[in-house]
DNA sequence: GTAGTAGCCTAGCTCTCCTAGGCAAACGAT
DNA sequence: ATCGTTTGCCTAGGAGAGCTAGGCTACTAC
């Protein structure tokens, strides 16, 4: 009998292309396995569980996210770098809605301190040292930022916005009209 | 033997109570089924499938939240109704997290035009009157704000400001200072 | 009081997750 | 070359979830 070469990453690897075909919902440790043509017992000695599996796509998502919003944010400053940040990520999301959706768990506090995550909070600071923020307003706008990107694409994505005939990408381009504006002149106390 | 006296409104909103203490993953038919000492089997008398028991916490959840909306705007306009419908969502959102998650799960176009949502959209629309915005910078205005709002609220939940020992409190007063500053001086093109 | 329906039951299938223990392929050392 | 040793995948099987089919019983209407 030939063997299967399974290691972690392949198996994420496939895990998180699946997740983009069928949902995160309905990646199972049976399905996988049957993709490589293998039982699915055999998976455990790749994987801890099946909740492990899905953290791995997570990370695996946070990572890949983070390189891209890297690459489009690279020699930019100002708008422009907020503009390109804000369309990667939007782009990455539509791209793969299954590895995004996978980023939503929860990461416990230490494989969160370990995950790319950090490298998101960096880069979005980085955009704002355009705007000349200075803390505490920095961490609020950041989170600002954050929020309204991931609550924009969740919200497209979960059909939030269908029942309003106007382009998505018409508003999209408008809160980002809207969030610079804020950033170049931020309301702090 | 006694009756139980099952109906799909008394499932419900044991479902809703049960996803917000033990997560709406964990809110299983057989579990539900457990907390009426009855079997599994006779819950299917009442609801379709699994899915479908997860859709109707969802519509439970958007009516109860679009009521406690509506009763914080109540006699309120600009940026007090802002701060009122946001702190309101946020609530539910901190209240019930099981409700607020099942809200996430993606209805089929005719059940979503059924539900509360529609309510909520209009409730926004509300709000924006105080900030004299026409079409389509009005529905732009309502995407970003809910996109905040709901970003916030879910970063918040799975734990995304957690690596900022910022106040996350703070940060949101912050937030709706600056949604309200550029609701009232909205970019339009 | 009896017919009919509504409400809950048991039995049983499929599927997923996961563990324990077995066997064979790959590999390093002699 | 061959002989352990490790590594990788296997079979077997149990627990629990989802769901269906069909049976029995408590109410309800007449």
């Amino acid at each position: 009998m030939a063997r299967a070469g399974l290691t972690a990453e392949r198996l994420t690897q496939a895990a998180a292309d699946l997740a983009d075909e069928v949902g995160v919902e309905n990646v199972t440790v049976a399905a996988l396995a049957r993709q490589f043509g293998v039982k699915d017992a055999s998976l455990y000695f790749h994987l801890r569980n099946a909740h492990d599996l899905r953290v791995r796509i997570a990370l695996l998502a946070l990572a890949e996210l983070a390189d891209r919003v890297a690459e489009a944010l690279a020699g930019r400053a100002g708008k422009d770098a907020l503009v390109a940040f804000a369309n990667a990520y939007r782009d990455y999301a539509r791209r793969h809605p299954g590895r995004y959706a996978a980023m939503q768990i929860d990461l416990d506090p230490e494989t969160a301190a370990a995950s790319a995550g950090i490298r998101h909070a960096e880069m979005t600071r980085a955009i704002l040292r355009g705007y000349r923020l200075s803390e505490p307003d920095q961490t609020d706008a950041v989170r600002m930022m954050h929020s309204t990107f991931h609550g924009f694409v969740s919200l497209e994505r979960t059909g939030g916005f269908r029942h309003t005939p106007r382009p998505t990408d018409e508003s999209w381009a408008r809160a980002l009209d809207a969030l610079d504006a804020v950033l170049s002149n931020w309301p702090s106390r």
